[in-house]
DNA sequence: CGGGAATGTTGTCGCTGTCAACACAAAGGA
DNA sequence: TCCTTTGTGTTGACAGCGACAACATTCCCG
C-alpha cells in the first residue's frame, strides 16, 4: 500500500522498486542517462537516500531492470506485428517497423537496453527472447543453407539504425512527430531498400 | 613544450588541450563514457584537477571536443572511400562500409559522437560535412524528382545500425575481430540487402 | 505472541564537477 | 630592460553523488 495511496504516511513504501523504475525513467527522459541519481529517485518516491539499495545493489541494476522491462515489452510488441503475416520477408519486416515504433514509443527504454553502461550484462548473450524471435523469421527468410546469423543481423541493422538515429534528432524532427509517423518512415525505408537503392 | 619531453617539469603544460583529449579518449575505452572523470584526465596529464576548466568550460565540452575530432575524420574516410567510384549506389556502399570501419577502428569516438550526453550540440543540424557528403551521394541514387533525405536516411540507417551493434556486442565476436572482419561483415549485409532479403 | 527477515533511515566516506582566489610564466610595448 | 597584460596552472572550497555500515521499524510466520 503505497504512501500516494493511503494517504498517510507509512514507514513501508509498499512497491518501492517499481516507484524507482518509474522515476528512474521520468528522471533519464529530464535530464538524461547521465542525468540519473539514485538520490533523487528515492526523493521522488519519498523515500530516503539509501532506500533504493535495499531493492538494487548498485546504479547500474537499476538501468538493468528498465531495460528488462523494455526487452519484454519489445519482444511483445514484434510478436503482436508478425502474427498473421506469412510471408517471411513480409514478417522480418513488420518485426523492424515494429521494432522503430517501439524504439519512439518508448525512447527512455530503448535507450537504455543499448546504452554501454549495461556492459557485460546479460542482453549480450543471444538467448534474449527479442533477439530469437529475430533470428528465427531470418532463418526463414533466408535459403537453408544460408546462415541464419548473417540474415538476423541484416534485418535488425536496419530498424535499429533508425531508431538510432531518430532519438538521436538527427532525423527532420517533422518527419517522426508521432510514432505513426515513425512507423510511416520505417515503412519508407524499408521500401527504398526493397526497390530504390538496389 | 610538454613536460614529457623536458623532462623537467614545467609550470606550463604546452599542450594541455590535446592531453586532455588523448586521457579522455584512453579512460572512456577503459570504463565508458560514465567512466569518464575530468580529473582522473588531469591525473593522467600531470596537471592539477582545475587545470582542465582552462580549456573546456564544462565536462560536456571535452566530449563536444572528441566528437568533433570524430566527425572530421569520418568525413575524411568517407571522402576516401568514394575516390573513384562512380556508381551512385556503390559511392553509398562505399560510404556505409568506411562507416563501419570507422566505428571499429575508432569505437570510443563513434560512441561519444552518437552520445546522448550531446543532446543540443552542434551535430544537430544537417551541416555536418559527414552529414553531407551522404545526402549528395543519396541525392544522386535515386530519381530527380525522389526526397534525397528519405535515400540518406535509409542509407545511413543500416550501417550506423551495424555498427552500433557491432559496438555494443550485440555481434558475435568471432565476426569482428579485425577491422577486416567488420568490413567483410558490412559488405555481406549490404550484399544481403541487395539480393536476399529483397 | 515472539523472533527472524524485509525494508527504510541516519550517518559517513571518498569521489566528482564546478567555482573563486591566487600564483606563475610568457609576450610585448615603454 | 622593466613592467604590465594575458594566458595558463594551482589551491581550496562547496554541494551532490554512489556506496557502505549501523540502527530502527514493520511484516510475516511458526
Amino acid at each position: 500500500m503505497p504512501n500516494s495511496i493511503r494517504g498517510a504516511s507509512t514507514y513501508h513504501h509498499g512497491d518501492l522498486r517499481a516507484a524507482l523504475i518509474d522515476a528512474a525513467v521520468a528522471l533519464i527522459a529530464e535530464h538524461g542517462v547521465q542525468g540519473l541519481s539514485l538520490r533523487e529517485c528515492a526523493r521522488r518516491a519519498g523515500v530516503s537516500h539509501a532506500a533504493p539499495y535495499r531493492h538494487f545493489a548498485e546504479k547500474n541494476d537499476l538501468l538493468l531492470a528498465i531495460a528488462q522491462q523494455g526487452f519484454g515489452w519489445l519482444a511483445e510488441a514484434g510478436r503482436a506485428a508478425m502474427t498473421g503475416v506469412t510471408g517471411a520477408r513480409e514478417r522480418l519486416e513488420a518485426y523492424g517497423v515494429a521494432y522503430v515504433r517501439f524504439a519512439v514509443t518508448h525512447p527512455v527504454h530503448h535507450r537504455v537496453m543499448f546504452s554501454e553502461a549495461l556492459g557485460g550484462a546479460h542482453t549480450q548473450k543471444g538467448d534474449e527472447p527479442s533477439f530469437q524471435l529475430l533470428v528465427e523469421a531470418a532463418s526463414q527468410a533466408v535459403g537453408p543453407d544460408d546462415p541464419p546469423l548473417l540474415a538476423a543481423v541484416s534485418a535488425w541493422s536496419l530498424p535499429h539504425g533508425l531508431a538510432m538515429l531518430i532519438l538521436d534528432g538527427r532525423i527532420p524532427p517533422e518527419l517522426v512527430r508521432t510514432p505513426d509517423d515513425a512507423e510511416r518512415l520505417a515503412r519508407e525505408v524499408f521500401a527504398m531498400w526493397r526497390s530504390g537503392l538496389r
